[in-house]
RNA sequence: GUGAGCGUAGCUCAACUGGUUAGAGCACUGGACUGUGGCUCCAGUGGUUGAGGGUUCAAGUCCCUUCGCUCACCCCA
């Protein structure tokens, strides 16, 4: 067959029988996320262009090459969200939400957009569930945050899961470690491959994670950011670590663990699957203490974190979630009691319950089939014979046993049955 | 943006070095069983072999173009 339209590529439909376990995994967050007392916060799908380009950073890949831009009729440049934390702190000082002061937290969630080749674990239109906190800097907030996203994933079942974590330093220290490792690698660069030459100029940490191994034999001796970091950034990390052994939350310390966008600071964490290819990453976050000055609020320190649902969802097993199935079908034969199950079914669905029949006129046997598959409890069969008499056969299904009833007493029996 | 692999029925896959009318399982519909599901057996529906062009007596198979999928790179969640 020769299909006339398809999704564009690096979109996908999720279909019933895999929205099911979607669902579970919303839900569960947001059964989980509530227990932190997070609140869900709603925001919309586009923002103008800058709120993206300031947070996230000039020279990243997703602004540079991977946003959805567009104009509108005004010449504003609108983008599609690349990700949830810009808008959020958007909404946070839109609103000032900072006022009164407080911890303020919030969770999202929902699709983002970036414009990159699809691969397993990559698409361009992905979903995330997000969270975010605003007004303390407090390290047990940093592991709390992680210990509920750890709680999360207990939840759904997951295993084998590592948590890699690091701390980036803040804006007083990490400019000296950028510094001095860019020292380090001048003299070094020959040495570096060609994708490294290019890091060099634009993120020099991310040469850490090159995997050639003259890159790797070049920065040996490299200097670490740990030895670099401030007494505040070094007790905020070790606090951190030590709140986490409170939780007793397994972590690895991951001194080359960066994250891609600019506003970071201090800690910087992944979950990383075992059981993934190579976009292996399930979820990603970290301290971010800057940005709502930048947005214009007060100075307001913030941690939050995103977790990626389309991996996510690769990872759970089929059989995690509840699929909805119809409780009653009602089989027919004959007009007239068509007729009267079209009302029937009306009535018994206002009672809240889910009720299938058959749409085509199929012979009874094949309405029976349907029934079965369908996996409803109890079939009722109404044909001619028993619509003379005013009644009913309910068919109890798993017990291949049926008996007759009023058709004016089936709402209340059905009910009570289903009960 | 770069590279590799793959596109055959709704799904999973066959079809030898190019050779009759492209098959099977599952699913679907019907029958055996006139108004009673599951199990069994029988039959049937379903294909422009992703699309377009080329080579050849002959193309699902070889070549080119294109679209899509998959995986990896770059980058990153």
């Amino acid at each position: 067959m020769t299909i006339k339209y398809q999704a564009i590529k690096g979109v996908k439909d999720i279909l019933p029988g895999e929205t099911e376990k979607w669902q579970f995994m919303e839900m569960t967050a947001r059964e989980v996320f509530e227990c932190y007392g997070f609140s869900e916060i709603r925001i919309p799908i586009f923002e103008k262009t800058v709120v993206f380009t300031r947070s996230i950073g000039e020279t990243t890949d997703i602004v540079e090459k991977e946003m959805y831009t567009f104009t509108n009729g005004s010449g504003d440049s609108l983008t599609l969200r690349p990700e949830g934390t810009a808008s959020v702190v958007r909404a946070y000082v839109e609103h000032n939400l900072y006022n009164p002061p407080s911890v303020v937290k919030l969770y999202y969630m929902g699709p983002m957009f970036r414009c990159e080749r699809p691969q397993a674990g990559r698409y361009r239109q992905f979903y995330q569930i997000g969270a975010e906190v605003f007004g303390t800097e407090n390290p047990e907030m940093d592991a709390e945050s992680i210990g509920m996203l750890i709680r999360y994933f207990e939840r759904l079942g997951l295993k084998d899961l590592e948590l890699q974590i690091n701390s980036l330093g803040c804006d007083e220290c990490r400019p000296k470690f950028r510094k001095a490792l860019l020292e380090f690698l001048k003299d070094r660069k020959n040495m570096l491959c060609e994708d490294c030459q290019r890091r060099f100029e634009r993120n020099p940490l991310r040469i850490f994670d090159c995997k050639s191994a003259n890159c790797h034999e070049a920065t040996k001796e490299s200097p670490t950011i740990e030895s670099y970091m401030c007494e505040n950034c070094k007790s905020h990390f070790d606090s951190t670590l030590r709140y986490l052994d409170k939780l007793n939350i397994p972590h690895t310390e991951n001194p080359k663990l960066v994250r891609g966008l600019d506003y970071y600071t201090k800690t910087a964490f992944e979950i990383v699957s075992k059981k993934l290819g190579a976009q292996n990453t399930i979820a990603g976050g970290g301290r971010y203490d800057k940005l709502i000055e930048e947005f214009g609020g007060p100075p307001t320190p913030a941690f939050g974190f995103a977790i990626g649902i389309d991996r996510t969802a690769s990872l759970m097993e089929d059989k995690n979630y509840i699929r909805i199935s119809p409780q009653i079908f009602i089989a027919t034969v004959g007009e007239k009691a068509g007729e009267k199950a079209f009302e029937l079914i009306d009535t018994l669905r206002l009672k809240g319950i889910r009720v299938e029949r058959d749409y085509e006129n199929s012979s009874l046997k094949s309405q029976l089939r349907k029934a079965d598959r369908a996996g409803v409890k109890y079939t009722i069969i109404i044909g001619e014979d028993e619509i003379n008499k005013g009644r009913a056969i309910l068919r109890d299904m798993p017990a291949s046993q049926q008996e007759e009833i009023e058709i004016l007493r089936i709402e209340e029996i059905v009910s009570q049955k289903l009960r």
